[in-house]
DNA sequence: TGTGGGATGTGATTAATGTCACAATCATTT
DNA sequence: AAATGATTGTGACATTAATCACATCCCACA
């Protein structure tokens, strides 16, 4: 059997273990084509992904590891949209939308990626009618997820913001002991929130013993209460 | 011919002037499929076309009018997500999501909208890809419209906030006179302040010259002026 | 004609947040 | 070892926006 050059050492689509929900549904001649239009690659911590405003040849399959997905604003400061999890797109919305990319991705750990040339993911949209639906029900989670978020953001002040992010990374990490991957200005962009006012918050719930802090590590120690100070702040 | 009694003085799917861009690349069986499951209704300015929290059977096709979309917040807040115009559809996101709608919607003038059932609107994504195709195209669109202007108003303080939304609404109608949709608080949910300093910022630009306000009227005077203070803050 | 309720504008006050300044820590480079 | 730069915590202060209070205005309706 023929091995195309970008394919040595490297797992076919179809014998994939990390296969999107999407790609699950593919036929096997479906997924033969996906072989040959996407490679495999590893990306190492802090590097660009993904730059804003770039025009997209490829979507991003992320296989493992997680990425910050961000965009700069008219002001120049940065807004952290979302960290991406495994088995995510990145470039998906842009791809549908007007070619060009609207966020930019860093990689906040080594992680593997994989490069799919947009014409193909293209032509098994249209081929393939469940593949179609996959994708779409991706695209609508993750947007309602992340307006969810933004919306209710928009509403409380510092303490229920920060108390929100911690729930969201201790349900990212399905753990209430976690290593931040972000560092403190990385998540006052993600809540909206300047730096300083952020470390003051978290030293004012670690003063309250609601959380422990070792630099990264955070570890929710009162999770009602935490709860509570996200619906009513 | 038989003429099922809900489409007695309704125009077909097939004759339809106000199709989707996705609806148009239905071929003839697959429009009288639709049109076999769906109708037409009209509502009345401020009525409810769908709650949040409600089980999905039906997605919406808004045919002519605007509409609020919006959520209540944990808190009991209301954040208004955006204003829908006319060839969209509601309720949308929702469907692919876990089946629960997410937003609220009402009308925000008298307006005509087709009700189309979701097992048909799930066949026809599955049958043409075409159609899968342009319903994603939609859904990412509108997407990235709204996290651009979310994500650009959780940066900027009230006077660029409310310089960005009338440049939003000044788009929409495609004019720098417009009528407002909204009333103060409305808008003030719009933009995440609330309603007595979302007037304050009317009035300062009133007074600055920067736009004239009569009522619901507005028009846009210094142009170039508010779209330096949408970019600067 | 009068009455009640919703919408609106504005001043005074309070609360929250951003900004500036600075010190401490740590890793990396020279 | 010294130096540089990035990251972090914290105090002082300035700025901004929310809240409270109240007066109008307008409209629907008795």
């Amino acid at each position: 059997m023929f091995t195309p050059f970008n394919k040595l050492n490297k797992s076919t689509c179809t014998s994939c273990k990390d296969k999107s929900c999407a790609v699950a549904v593919l036929n096997e001649s479906q997924l033969e084509l996906l072989d040959g239009n996407s490679y495999e690659s590893e990306i190492k911590k802090g590097e660009t992904i993904l730059r804003s405003g770039a025009l997209v040849s490829h979507i991003i399959y992320l296989k493992t590891g997680y990425v910050k997905e961000f965009i700069i604003g008219q002001s120049g400061k940065t807004q952290i949209i979302q960290i991406v999890k495994p088995f995510s797109y990145l470039g998906l919305h842009s791809l549908f939308g007007d070619k060009i990319n609207h966020y930019s991705y860093t990689a906040l750990e080594d992680l593997k990626i994989c490069y799919i040339d947009i014409s193909a993911f293209k032509r098994l949209i249209k081929e393939n009618g469940d593949f179609a639906y996959e994708v779409l029900v991706y695209v609508c989670k993750e947007s309602l997820n992340n307006f969810f978020r933004f919306a209710n953001q928009s509403q409380k002040s510092a303490n229920g913001r920060f108390a929100d992010i911690l729930l969201y990374f201790s349900e990212m990490y399905n753990n209430c002991n976690f290593n931040l991957p972000l560092t403190r200005q990385e998540l006052a962009d993600l809540i909206s929130l300047s730096r300083e006012n952020t470390t003051r918050v978290m030293s004012r719930f670690k003063a309250d013993g609601i959380i422990k802090i070792n630099d990264k590590n955070i570890e929710i120690v009162k999770f009602d209460l935490l709860k509570k100070i996200s619906k009513n702040g």
